[in-house]
DNA sequence: CGGCGGTGGTGACAGCTGTCAGCCGCGCAG
DNA sequence: CTGCGCGGCTGACAGCTGTCACCACCGCCG
């Protein structure tokens, strides 16, 4: 029997999925958690074998989960499903120690026997974005990336400067730089890039 | 027995939404669709008494199916789930004669009560966006919408104008008219704000 | 008819953006 | 120790952005 915790912080969506592994017999749902400081506290009290979990959650991230448990030593598998296929995430999901990444798009069979692979000690990695992870790498630095994200919503060069304990022309410097990397025109064609792509 | 179709893109998501309706022995799942066109086609060939869709599809979205059900004088009943909580696409979707529109952050036990609400001629409308949908509304102009969706991409006003075959003149005025009306500073923050709000 | 709103335009101005060259200080490899 | 790279900063410049005032045309409502 695979005892297992379910974090996914849309309700309907949530509660289908539930739904759907509940048919397999060989599973059980243990916990449920619509956010991830739930589903931490989940962990540490259940124990259970794997996680299945979302990564664009209120308060803690799929991400950041998977680098708990790592850092922990728990012996939880964690498996991602998630909606972006973005190269950066799966990057980042691998530097964490998951052991599954599946793509909401996929077809609902796939679940249940991902989990079921997982638990064996195997991998399941969605297979289009395994190739694609190991091509192009973030080019950016921790500073370009929040100057980045700031731009993104649409603060001006010196509210991000303030906002950093920066000076604006720094500010503007790292934009540039960003600008640049990207091969892009300005600071809005960069932030939609690098989002995209998963770097933000 | 109610009879109906689902449609929703994320294969993973559309089964768990099928494994969660076909617990309910009322409900009869007929047909399902990945895209907006197959999703159409069923609804010809089936009849169904209600159509479950997502609104973000390729090819057709839910609100556009929903437009063309009420064109084509069907007898069946659209209910909307998405991710979205934009007033805008609420409004959209009541003017498209939709007799549901849930949230999918919503609890996964109010699915099935709402298809046999919207089953027996009511609706099934999410409570707190049905508050907010007639409070605000889109101030925004044809042009000035077109202006903002592009300068959203990250083109410049020259680039926009070129687009529209306008002026930059017109077109920076247009923007600025947007930025006032929205009671944002920049283009980049309108562009969020009507977009967050569903009137792009 | 007059007025109003949407569309399209001009010119001017201040301020922001994107780019570049160059400077400083720190830490680390050679 | 010297030198290099990196993070941070400055100043200057051209070009883009946001604002404003003002003009013209159309169509529709009262």
């Amino acid at each position: 029997m695979i005892r297992f915790v379910l974090a996914e912080d849309q309700g309907l969506v949530r509660g289908a999925l539930a739904a759907l592994l509940r048919l397999e017999t060989d599973l059980q749902l243990v916990g449920e958690a619509s956010d991830g400081e739930q589903a931490w506290r989940l962990l540490r009290d259940l124990k259970p074998d794997l996680l299945v979990t979302d990564i664009e959650m209120p308060g803690l991230t799929g991400l950041e989960l998977a680098q708990r448990v790592q850092r922990h030593g728990l012996a939880t598998r964690v498996v991602i499903v998630t909606t972006f296929g973005r190269a950066g995430y799966l990057r980042r999901a691998l530097d964490a120690g998951v052991s599954g990444y599946l793509l909401k798009d996929a077809p609902a069979e796939r679940l249940a026997d991902a989990l079921r692979t997982v638990h064996r000690g195997g991998r399941a990695i969605d297979p289009e974005l395994a190739v694609e992870a190991w091509g192009e790498s973030d080019p950016l630095t921790d500073r370009e990336r929040q100057v980045l994200r700031l731009a993104g919503e649409g603060l001006g060069a010196q509210e991000i400067a303030e906002q950093l304990n920066l000076s604006h022309g720094t500010v503007r410097n790292y934009l540039s730089e960003a600008i640049g990397k990207l091969g892009v025109g300005n600071r809005i064609e960069a932030y939609r890039l690098a989002h995209q792509k998963g770097w933000l």
